[in-house]
DNA sequence: ATTTATTTTTAGATTAATCTAAACTTTAGT
DNA sequence: ACTAAAGTTTAGATTAATCTAAAAATAAAT
């Protein structure tokens, strides 16, 4: 039994992450822009992953995981969303720094120390940004969420999630109040640029643009009694 | 400013604990020892590490850390004894388990992640094993403590420390109830193999071996009032 | 159907970290 | 003082991971 790198760990991860949201094949290209790389580099890798069995692969037609590779990518987003849960829940960061200290801790090798955290946190099932954290056997929680965009005006619904994960953005939401459970109507939505206007948790008013509407997932709620 | 790899973390932290034990320039016999490699790759590390500054050395003369090197191993000390408490004090961890897996998580980088780690375990000053927490500046604790072997018949002293650190010791001393803050009364020294009976926290009497007492650190107390 | 552009793979080099075997220095024993 | 033993360094190879530049395959455009 052959030990994996965190190098190994990391593409693992870059192809599960691209197979999750464009369902099919990841391309080269497509892994060497996740992981920041040169194509040659990911060609180089490809090989030894193939070998490992952990990934399908025929040259010139892009990479799968395989069952292996698949279980050890689930295993990895589980322990990176669980460490995001605790340095938010115990150790008090915020949601924009937790990925980058959690990129480090999802490559220790301690199923126990896993379990254990697990079991600390109250079995989370959803990780700071609102993304379901696998269960040690690698099921996902889902959830009908979309995103706020596609809410018509009247409607209302409650943060669950963002589609994009960077600290800018992140730092955007906190500014605006727009944190998970936080509910929104959609009162207005212009045509002109897509931006709308918001009711935030039945109180202030502000206007997103379409790039945030976009970014954020909702799940619908009724409308409020009120 | 150059970048510091795992692997020269663990030099670091192998020529800190030899110089600190030994208090000399350390060997590269010794170090090849510490870190379980060959003589050879010691020496291709130190020409490394020297090239950063980060010990002295001179061929055929044994190394010792400069200062940042010293602040570096201090640091990764400092690390790794918090995470151990917060392995033993939060998910349960035995004294015996914590140790390894500290080992992975004493090279997460982050200042941020280790000062609000202290502050969320109540910036202990000791770990699971007695071993003092140097402070963020890197200033250690210090103790008066002794070997059990140096109690005399009739003595009376705290468990505060082990000198000996294996899981197969540790978990002697759990089954014996010899955990730290133990009160430990030397009843009898036996000079056949200087084996002694305990009187343990004022109520039953065990005989350990030479062995344990010797690695086994205490702080004197005044005979017990009773 | 050719040509052009894009994508992917190979070739050849580089760096960190390690190894074994051989050479060299220092220390210890006679 | 000389020789043997022990300790340390160098030489030469190996493996993982990366890079740039060049070649090959596939896809797109005329
Ligand atoms: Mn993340
Ligand atoms: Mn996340
Ligand atoms: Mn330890
Ligand atoms: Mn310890």
């Amino acid at each position: 039994m052959e030990s994996i790198s965190n190098t190994e760990e990391n593409y693992l991860k870059a192809i599960f992450k691209i197979c999750e949201t464009d369902d099919r094949a990841a391309s080269t290209n497509a892994i060497a822009q996740e992981m920041q790389t040169s194509a040659a580099s990911v060609s180089d890798m490809l090989k030894r992953l193939a070998k490992k069995q952990l990934i399908h692969y025929e040259k010139w037609k892009g990479v799968t995981l395989t069952d292996t590779g698949s279980q050890l990518a689930t295993n990895l987003v589980r322990k990176h969303r669980l460490w995001e849960v605790f340095l938010k829940e115990k150790l008090q960061f915020t949601w924009d720094e937790v990925h980058e200290i959690a990129e480090q801790l999802e490559h220790i090798r301690s199923p126990k120390l896993i379990e254990r955290l697990d079991q600390f946190l109250g079995h989370p099932k959803f990780d700071p940004h609102g993304d379901p954290i696998p269960d040690a056997d690698g099921n996902f929680s889902y959830r009908k969420q979309i995103p706020l965009s596609s809410l018509k005006p009247g409607e209302t619904g409650v943060i669950v999630g963002v589609q994009e994960h960077s600290p800018t953005f992140l730092q955007y939401l906190d500014r605006m109040k727009l944190v998970l459970g936080t509910r929104v109507r959609v009162m207005e939505q212009f045509e002109y640029d897509e931006s709308v206007r918001l009711r935030v948790n039945d109180a202030q008013e502000i206007l997103v643009s379409n790039k945030v509407s976009q970014n954020l997932f909702v799940e619908k709620a009724p409308p409020s009694s009120k």
